[in-house]
RNA sequence: GGUCCCAUAGCUCAGCUGGAUAGAGCAACAGAUUUCUAAUCUGUAGGUCUUAGGUUCGAAUCCUAAUGGGAUCACCA
């Protein structure tokens, strides 16, 4: 659309003398109940055309028309001046720009961007928000990388501290050597186990030591089990070789656990970095930075840093005993990301919980005056809640990853058997479609809703697989294969003129897809992406209503329509990619 | 209490770099299948865009305040 855009440019220089930018152009899809394609809201233009808007527009557009041979007509409507293209231009937009295979190919930009996401803690499975987070960074990469970028995608794994050797704690105690095969448990369900088992007993220890007469405060501290573990943690830190081993072997069967669930989820990394390796980090950044001056020490020897200017609090960075804290950590941690990648830019993809946190990171970053510092982005997404309120793992009313996952199979199963559509398929083909629906319906779910809201989940309410949601997109696409599949493309028929309104529709929602890309990548979004693709689903399903493609009036238009069909079914196929959702060939 | 985020149809959400009569889906109701997959399509009904001010030719969109909801403000991570 530049060109209606360089040309409004030259009508305004021409008629009014006037010179404008293309920023000052607002160019916007025409609504539905209007005729053309283009709309130029001309209002701002009356201020140096001194004329009325409708007759603003009609000069402009009088102009295009005679400029522009894709201009076939125009309309002023107040002050909206709706331009049509011509038959011939989106016909050529089909041909020439959505067939090729180069559509939507967005050229490399030469930057990188690290996407750090997932991030689980190593001492339970993963819940609904879980899957959430890793959704979200999957797919921001994915857009990324179509939007030009080199991604890499990391994950830094919490496999160390109290909650860890909780779970370890109470597996030792109450385990009887319990392992992930003598029990079929998987890993990290057997590890969460255990820790759900910990906090049980010492729940029990503290309403002992409560009947005893401590305060609940004393009691929480005073239990045995607590100390113990805290007694673990130091063993831990100091390297001790059974309680190494234990976790050792705790973790792998957490990771063997993790890796499947990732498998389901469909999701990958390109680095892994363990904060049992970062922990220790950052201690040089905070000499540095009392040598800068940005942090001080104060007389019981802890360091700090005062934020109040950037209306932030003063904040801890280094215990008085000279422990790291989580903070410590994270400036070490982005400093490390940072020499072995020097990318341009690093976002994080943590929930809204930790605004506060990384706000207060990426200041000091700045204020230390780190290399990359401006490139830090927070991906802060909503909680999701159930109807109850807050998941809680302790309370049980989390919605566990892998159950989920397995219920969405188990609908989509049903689903598909009470239609019958796909009763010839081998047991391993319905297996893979139940997967790729379920999926689907899930992530397509989770996905359409902008990052930063919030995200009501009812367990009891099934996500749907009709209207807007994955499946029927899925359902788009399954269709169009089975058109394709009717048909061959033949490639002398490559011209056409009856250009129908759906088809001509057809088309401009397929020109607006490397624009969904861009601004999905703008805004860290895939709710963007999940949008558009439904959009375009629904103006192929119209479409395919409305107009017979095997059945065509004549192979002209056949051949047009199987072209278009094509073209749908492929952006369809990216679109639902970069979600990292699949589509099948039937369904 | 300070700071940050959110508020659009009964429900779940689009729209938010200001533009036309605020759009979808679900649920409700009425229809479409001898025809390429009805997980589809068409129609009806459903709204003081939380409230009050302000900026503007024009505000769901920007600003201010209030209300409601959430988060956060640890020598936890």
């Amino acid at each position: 659309m530049n060109f209606i855009i360089e040309t409004t440019l030259k009508a305004v220089k021409h008629l009014y003398n006037t010179d404008i930018s293309a920023a000052d152009v607002n160019l916007q899809e025409t609504r539905k109940e209007f005729e053309g394609q283009v709309t130029i809201v001309t209002f701002p233009f009356t201020k140096f055309s001194k004329k009325s808007p409708e007759q603003t527009g009609t000069e402009i557009g009088a102009f295009l028309q005679n400029e522009l041979k894709e201009v076939s007509g125009f309309n002023v409507i107040k002050g909206f001046l709706n331009v049509s293209l011509s038959n011939e231009y989106w016909i050529n937009q089909l041909y020439n720009e959505i067939l090729p295979d180069d559509f939507a190919v967005i050229e490399p930009n030469g930057k990188k961007v690290m996407v750090e996401y997932s991030s689980p803690n190593t001492n339970k499975p993963l819940h609904l928000g879980h899957v959430r987070n890793n959704l979200l960074g999957f797919s921001v990469s994915e857009i990324l990388a179509a939007a030009g970028y080199q991604v890499i995608k990391t994950n830094l794994v919490n496999d160390r501290g109290i909650h860890i050797c909780k779970s370890m704690l109470a597996w030792q105690k109450f385990g009887n050597g319990e392992t992930p095969e003598s029990s079929g448990l998987k890993g990290d369900h057997l590890v969460g186990k255990y820790y759900v088992i910990f906090d049980r007993e010492y729940k029990k220890q503290q309403e002992e030591l409560k009947s005893a007469g401590q305060s609940e405060e004393e009691a929480k501290k005073n239990a045995p089990l607590i100390k113990e573990a805290q007694e673990m943690l130091q063993k831990w830190e100091a390297g001790d070789e059974a309680v190494i081993t234990l976790w050792k072997t705790m973790n792998g069967w957490v990771y063997t656990g993790f890796a499947e669930t990732y498998k389901k989820l469909g999701v990958s990394f390109d680095k892994f970095y363990y904060e049992s390796e970062t922990y220790l980090l950052g201690k040089d950044i905070i000499e540095e930075g009392l040598e800068k001056g940005v942090f001080y020490r104060k007389d019981d020897n802890s360091v700090w840093i005062d934020l109040t200017a950037d209306g932030l609090d003063e904040k801890l960075v280094l215990r008085s005993d000279g422990t790291s804290v989580y903070m410590t950590q994270d400036m070490g941690t982005a400093q490390l990301k940072y020499n072995d990648y020097h990318m341009d830019r690093s976002i994080y993809v943590v929930g809204n919980e930790q605004d506060y946190h990384f706000k207060v990171l990426f200041t000091i970053l700045k204020r230390l005056g780190k290399e990359g510092a401006d490139g830090l982005f927070h991906l802060s997404y909503g909680m999701v809640d159930l109807p109850s309120g807050k998941m809680k793992s302790r309370e049980g009313t989390v919605v566990d990853a892998d159950d989920l996952m397995s219920e969405m199979e188990q609908t989509a199963k049903e689903q598909t058997e009470a239609m019958g559509k796909v009763d010839d398929f081998t047991a391993d083909e319905k297996q893979s479609l139940y997967h790729i629906i379920g999926m689907g319906a899930l992530k397509y779910f989770l996905l359409k809703v902008d990052p930063k809201k919030r995200l009501l989940f009812d367990p009891n309410e099934s996500v749907d697989f009709q209207g807007h949601t994955g499946p029927f997109i899925q359902y788009t696409h399954a269709r169009i294969r089975s058109v394709l599949n009717r048909a061959n493309i033949i490639n002398e028929y490559n011209s056409y003129s009856n250009l129908a309104v759906e088809e001509r529709d057809l088309i401009v929602s397929l020109t607006q897809f490397p624009d969904a890309i861009k601004n999905a990548a703008e805004a860290y979004s895939p709710a963007v992406i999940a949008n558009y693709v439904y959009e375009l689903a629904k103006v192929y399903n119209k479409f395919y209503h409305e107009k017979s493609i095997l059945q065509a009036e004549d192979e002209e238009s056949k051949q047009f329509r199987l072209r278009l069909s094509a073209a749908s079914g492929k952006v369809i196929n990216k679109g639902m990619k970069l979600l990292g959702i699949e589509v099948p060939e039937r369904m």
